[in-house]
DNA sequence: CCCCATTATGTACAGGCGTACGTACTATAT
DNA sequence: ATATAGTACGTACGCCTGTACATAATGGGG
């Protein structure tokens, strides 16, 4: 009979290590899918691992606590979004192009996500309790002001992003969304 | 010495029971109560117990579940927001009386509690995963849009409710909520 | 090529959680 | 006055959590 140095069969093998340069974003992605599937109630240190195929011990490795995680998390999906919002706008050439934007923006980019969705609101509970992910909101609300001050004035950019904010929630919640002609018919009618 | 009949104090004494008919009632007050100052995820039998001043078992006693408990306070909540919307709205009696009761909903019954918008939310995210909490976001929508539809169309009922969502939200997460000044000229700016 | 700082991995621990349940008390109906 | 259903109270159990930490492996700079 052979001798037992033939790998003496841990109970529970230990999973080969891996190089993976990357996997402090890989865990942040991980982060978001998670809290878009379960909430920020049920984001764990070790769902977040699960989802993103590493042990839990790599989670304290990467980060110092799960606010850290959740701060990472969304600062990503603020800067994410604020990015479509400046390219969407940025792009139109004169006050019409910026309507029309405003419009594919809330219909495709804002509705067509329900990921995205889910996060903005997750970061507004979040928000109210967190004084950084406030300040996260609030530079984000402050971006997307700013970008839509390139074609209207202070004002109407102020309002118009809260009009978009409710159109956004209220078609979110609702069992009948707002079509896009209705969405461009609000936008239209505030801005006649 | 006397015998051992002088009540053998008890190592942990028993505290006195309380004749308290309507505790039910007062566990769902406690219950957004706690919603508010910690949110759904820091909402737990045993600091719902604390605020109320009963002992945990009474939690489990008048409610089948935890989520039980959340359910029957949302209900509360949306329940409570949407009469104020009807009576305020009930009261006008003109289109321009209307409007001014809007104005006020927004810029004081909404915008004035920071515990009221707090648990909206919350409410909002809790549906998003809760099919009954989601029924009762949706009843509530529906009930203020027939409200607004006293005095406008449907579709003006519509997206005006979708406004004020956006303008109460808006001001919620800002550093610098709108005056009341502010919230009347949208409002009026859109119903122009 | 070798060293060692960096990264990966598994596990232990203390605390909080939802829930179940045995017991004690009391208001009310009889 | 007594029986009973309803309510109040305390506590135990198993599970999951965040976090700390000991150990192992690797790849890039000298």
């Amino acid at each position: 009979m052979s001798g037992p140095a033939a790998t003496p069969r841990p109970s529970v093998p230990r999973r080969p290590r891996r190089h993976d340069p990357a996997r402090r974003d890989r865990l942040i992605d991980a982060a978001l899918a998670v809290i878009a599937e379960r909430g920020v109630a049920g984001t764990t240190h070790r769902e977040i691992a699960r989802v993103a195929d590493v042990p839990l011990g790599s989670m304290t490795y990467h980060f110092t606590s799960l606010e850290e995680v959740l701060i990472e998390a969304f600062t990503r999906h603020a800067e994410s979004v604020a990015r479509v919002f400046d390219e969407r706008l940025g792009a139109a050439r004169d006050r019409d192009a910026a309507v029309e934007a405003v419009i594919t923006l809330v219909s495709d980019d804002l509705l067509g996500s329900r990921h995205d969705l889910v996060l903005s609101v997750e970061l507004y509970v979040a928000a109210a309790r967190n004084p950084v992910l406030k300040a996260v909101t609030q530079a984000w609300m402050a971006r997307s002001r700013q970008a839509l001050e390139r074609h209207f004035d202070a004002t109407t950019a102020r309002e118009l992003d809260a009009l978009i904010e409710g159109l956004v929630l209220h078609s979110a919640l609702s069992t009948d969304p707002m079509t896009p002609e209705q969405i461009r018919h609000a936008i239209h009618r505030y801005l006649r």
